[in-house]
Formats: structure tokens, C-alpha cells, sequence
DNA sequence: GTGAAAGCGCTAACAA
DNA sequence: TTGTTAGCGCTTTCAC
């Protein structure tokens, strides 16, 4: 049998014996302690070798191996990142943000998705774990069917959820103020003239649901706006055709239905124009997030939107400060929201 | 200094010393090769063993080193991928994809965002290579800036490009028939009783982008459509709102635009409905790549549709060909593009 | 400033 | 079936 240098060879008619830091070392004249050392950079080395082994690297193509000297350093530089969906422009746009500021303090991205699956969370939990990341973004698919498997991992390695979080255990976490978006969203409502509203949610599993659900009642009775109903599904377009589906078969629209994601928002806007119904003259219709998506849609939705390179960039300094630090104690920051107001609830 | 181990404690109240398989076997009362073997399953083990080993593995939570394991086994069980953006939903939902594909295969995604940058690319090619992913899956952000990286890559690990490819080498590719896809499109829009079109697409730096053009121009002629302009930008909204606004500027609209995606596509028809041109009465217009928003638009797109799913497990299907024999011939494979007729182009 | 040597945690030979 | 042994490629004392 050949080996896989020789078969690369037969593949592409160039020989890849994968060069180590032996073979750099050999070609310089000098060892592989120094050939460490000056391609690192983290103790000095004199001027000529360093050009010596810098030439030999070259020549060699040489790339180093990463696994080797993790193991060695017991540290990969890497994070590991869990979101429940990546087909969800709001967790697109936050992993983007978390990548682009952990760029910046020289770690990478290893990126999975739940797919809202709490076993195959955990199952990427371990793996993560298993592959040594040096710590872990995650923002939980479930609010009590994550926990242990989230403690567990924070009990690993540093880690800090995003978005939302898990209870019955203390970790850093970076969010919105969900209570002061819902804030926003019912008193420009109740300036629109709403007298009643239908909030169109996920099954309440998470805590940024139940916070939302929270924020809505609590504000919508302050202002004296009435709820005729709370429809909870999931965070989907096709959540919200259906959810407006059974708003439209019920008879009298309320006033102003209340999305708890700019997804199901789109799939109400999308129905309601299949129907006949006019947004916002018949009825307002508001979103949360500010996926790029909430402005292209027929009308342009009225949103949350969430400063998720803040949040990413808050989320990465606490990890960082993490790494340094595991001694630390959690902090919890939720960001101040602000609301977007576009055609969904004004002419 | 504390341990990190110390420091974990003092922070979670829980001691965490790294459990190595040396403590497994210890407390098994077994060499650490017999619990490598048992937990592995790669060779037999004794059932009475194999219970001990489990058991001791549970006891004290033992995950494994999946570094250490990486380094004696020259093999990650991990594959790269490299897309031009993780915020376009094609590449979004071709991701999703592949990591699917590859679970099955026992395989874990990396992923690495180049954003269409040649010179970021080449950065993460070298870092995965370091990083010793057993294969790679790449869209090149470009047609001649990312060929030497990814000749490179290539020469280095099996890599099969998707989508996109780079000109001047071989390797395995899987995408879709741009020619058959403009076609489709063409003919379409010719028994509209189109005569004119103009083509929206990004300036010609890769492989689809050129033989979008190219089909464009092509089966345009053949169906005697006049071609009054073709517009270069990138793949965006934006791009495609600046675009039309040029059309409209221009004075006469086309009968028909055709988009090389449908983010410009989405541009389009937000501009055009903001300058009171009606879709498809006074202009039709035409998508690429049916992404899930191109479903929710005003009016909703005709757009090309991409088996990304047929793309993603035949290139993880060549992957794995590869990584068994690297010495296989490189292979390419154009599925077959279907068209999904919206309002856009029909009452 | 540089080299020799030890060893990170694991698994593949090779013996027994 | 199981244990012993020898490294994978790298970084880091510890000497010089």
C-alpha cells in the first residue's frame, strides 16, 4: 500500500511528504527547540538563525502542526460556538460578530448548530469539549431540557451564553433587555391608537420567550391595551402563516399582532397579504430582531433591533477575560434595545 | 499561580482536574490500552472488561483528549469549509447541507468565512491546513485571485470545491449547469413575450458568475432577446437597488431583468416598488438560487432553484472517495437547475 | 541565545 | 484478549 504522501503524489504529481519541525530544524543546522522558538517568536533569537529558519520554512513550505503543539500547550485557540439554527439571519448576523471579534484577539470559530435539539446540543457540547476548544459561545436551545448538559460544559472549560440562557446555574451571559424591547414595541403601539393586541410567540422554552411573553402582558396591561390571545408555536415563517391563519378563521383581528421574531412576523405579513388584509391598515404588525429581511417585506416590518456586535463583542471580552481569569465571577448584561419603525405600523 | 483546575474550582465549586485515560485505567484496574480499546470499540474487549472500563469512564466523566487521540491517529475527523459569506442564505442553507452530509460520514464541520476576500481566504486555507482538518470544502471567493491558495490546499489535503471554482487546476467540483439554468430562465421569460433583458450580476471574478453571463448572453441571442445592457456589481440588495435605480434613470425599462442572485433580485423589486414600477406588468424579473426569502417578496421571485442538498452530499461523497484513495481522478459533476415560477414573472 | 531531553494524552505494533 | 512499549510533532524547562 502507499502512503498518503505517495498517493498525493500519484493524485496531483507533487510530492507532499508533510514536512515537520524536524526536517525545518535539519535544514537550518540548528534544533528543533530553536526553530520553535523563533518561528513563534516567544523568545528571542539572534538575528542570523532567525533568518536561517525563517528561509528553511519557507523553502520547506513548512505549516506547522497545529495538533502537536496544542497538545503540547494543552490550548487550541479556538472557541466553540452552538446556536440553534444557522439558517436564522439573527444567529447568522451574531456569528458573524462573535467570529469577527474573536479575530481580533487571535482565536478561532468552531462553529455547530443545534438545530434547537437539545440531545444533539449536548452531543455537540461533548465534542467540543472532547476537542479541547479553549472555551464555549452558546446560546441554548431550551430552557430546562439544555441545563445539565450546559452546566456540565461550564463546569469544563469557560463559557457564555448568548441571547438566551439556561437556569439554575450561574454564567456570563450577554442579551437584550427583552422587557425594555416590549416596552418599546406596545407604547408605539398605543401611540398607533392599539386598544388590543395578539402576541404570536415560540412555545415558552427559553428564557428570552418567557422574558417576551413577560414584557409583553406587563406592558400591554400598563397601557390598558387588551389581549385577546397569546399563540405560541415556533420560531418559523411557517409558525406565523399558520398562527394568522387561526386569527383570520377566529373572525375580528385584534388591533396589532405582536411577533416575538422577525420570522414569524414575515410569515403573518406574507398571509395577511394572501388574505386580503391590509398591514397596517387593518391591522399593525411588529417584529423582533432586525434580520435584513424585516426590510424588503411587503409592507417593510416595524422591529426590535438587537445590537448583536455588541453583544458579540461583550460576549467574546468576557470570555476572554475567562481564559485569563476562570476565578471570575459571572456577570449578566443586557443591552439596551431600540425599535425600528417602518411601514408594518405606520403609513 | 493556581492550576487552572484550582481556578475552576474556586469559580464553580467543582473540582475539575482533567481526567486523562491513564486515571480510567487506574481505577478500571486495566492498561490504558484496554480502555482505549473498549471506549474506541476498535478492537474486542471482554465483556466483563469492557463493563469496568465503562463504568470507570462514567465515574469520573472521563471525555477523552480528542487532540491527543488527533496526533496519534494523523487524522482530526474533522473537515474545513470555506464560504464567501455566511450571511447569504444560499451559502447558509449549502452549509447546513454539508454539515448534514458529513455527520453521517462521522465527520465534524469547521467552518471559516472568507468574506470574498482572497486575501482573508488564503488565511483560513493555511490555518485549516495547520490545524491538519482531514479534507476541505470550498466556494472560492474568487476566480484568479484564490487559485494559487487553493491549489495549495489542494496539494496539501483532499478538497473538493462547490458552487464556484478557480480556474488553472484539477480537482473534484460539484455545482449546478449554469448554462442549462439561464436557459431554463431564457425560455421562460421569452413565452412571456419578453424581447428585451437586461443581465444584474456581479463583476465577472468567479466561475458561476462568468458562465451565468456567458448563458445569459448566449441563449438571449438564440432566442432573438435584445440585450441592452449587462450591470456589474456584487451579490447584494444594495447592488441590486443601485442598479435599478441606473435602469430608471436611464429612461426605458427592459421587458425583463434577470439577477445572477437573488439578493440583487430582492433589490430590484424593493427599488422598483418604491418607484411605483409594477412586477411583473411594467418589467419582469427573474432570481438565482431560491433562497427561502425569495418566497416572502413583493411580488414573490421566479427564481432559479439549487439542489443544494443533492450538491452538499455529492461533495461530501467525493470527499470521502478521496480521503479513502487520494489517488482517484478529480471529477466534476453539473446538477441539473429547475425553475420555480413566482409572480414576478406571471399574474 | 541555544541545545538536549522530557513529555502532553493517546493509540498502533508487538508480545505474551 | 490484554499489557508493554514506542512514539505522533511540538514546546518547554533546564542546563550550558
Amino acid at each position: 500500500m502507499m502512503s498518503p504522501a505517495a498517493q498525493r503524489w500519484a493524485r496531483t504529481g507533487v510530492a507532499v511528504a508533510r514536512v515537520t519541525i524536524r526536517d525545518v530544524a535539519d535544514l537550518a543546522g540548528v534544533s528543533t527547540a530553536t526553530v520553535s522558538r523563533a518561528l513563534s517568536g516567544a523568545k528571542p533569537v539572534s538575528p542570523p538563525v532567525l533568518e536561517q529558519v525563517t528561509r528553511a520554512a519557507a523553502d520547506l513550505g513548512y505549516s506547522g502542526n497545529g495538533i502537536a503543539s496544542a497538545l503540547r500547550r494543552s490550548r487550541t485557540d479556538t472557541v466553540g460556538m452552538v446556536v440553534p439554527s444557522i439558517a436564522n439571519p439573527f444567529f447568522t448576523a451574531l456569528v458573524e460578530s462573535v467570529e469577527h471579534a474573536l479575530q481580533a484577539a487571535g482565536l478561532q470559530l468552531f462553529l455547530c448548530s443545534s438545530r434547537s435539539d437539545p440531545a444533539l446540543e449536548a452531543q455537540r457540547l461533548r465534542s467540543l469539549v472532547a476537542r479541547q476548544v479553549d472555551g464555549i459561545v452558546i446560546s441554548p436551545a431550551h430552557g430546562t431540557a439544555s441545563a445539565d448538559a450546559v452546566a456540565w460544559a461550564a463546569g469544563q472549560l469557560p463559557l457564555v451564553q448568548v441571547d438566551r440562557y439556561v437556569g439554575g446555574m450561574s454564567s456570563d451571559w450577554v442579551g437584550v433587555d427583552d422587557d425594555a424591547a416590549l416596552r418599546l414595541v406596545l407604547e408605539h403601539l398605543a401611540g398607533r391608537g392599539a386598544r388590543s393586541a395578539v402576541f404570536v410567540s415560540s412555545t415558552m422554552t427559553n428564557s428570552s420567550t418567557e422574558l417576551r411573553v413577560a414584557g409583553f402582558t406587563t406592558h400591554a396591561a400598563r397601557l390598558g391595551i387588551a389581549v385577546p390571545d397569546v399563540l405560541l408555536g415556533d420560531y418559523s415563517i411557517d409558525w406565523g402563516r399558520e398562527a394568522t391563519g387561526r386569527l383570520l378563521a377566529a373572525g375580528d383581528l385584534p388591533d396589532a399582532v405582536v411577533c416575538a421574531d422577525d420570522l414569524i412576523a414575515l410569515g403573518v405579513l406574507q398571509t395577511c397579504a394572501e388574505a386580503g388584509v391590509v398591514v397596517p391598515r387593518d391591522v399593525l404588525v411588529t417584529g423582533f430582531d432586525d434580520i435584513p429581511y424585516s426590510a424588503l417585506s411587503n409592507p417593510p416590518l416595524t422591529t426590535v433591533h438587537q445590537p448583536q456586535d455588541q453583544i458579540a463583542v461583550e460576549a467574546v471580552r468576557l470570555l476572554s477575560a475567562a481564559l485569563e481569569d476562570p476565578t471570575g465571577i459571572p456577570a449578566r448584561h443586557a443591552l439596551t434595545p431600540s425599535l425600528v419603525v417602518r411601514a408594518s405600523t405606520s403609513r
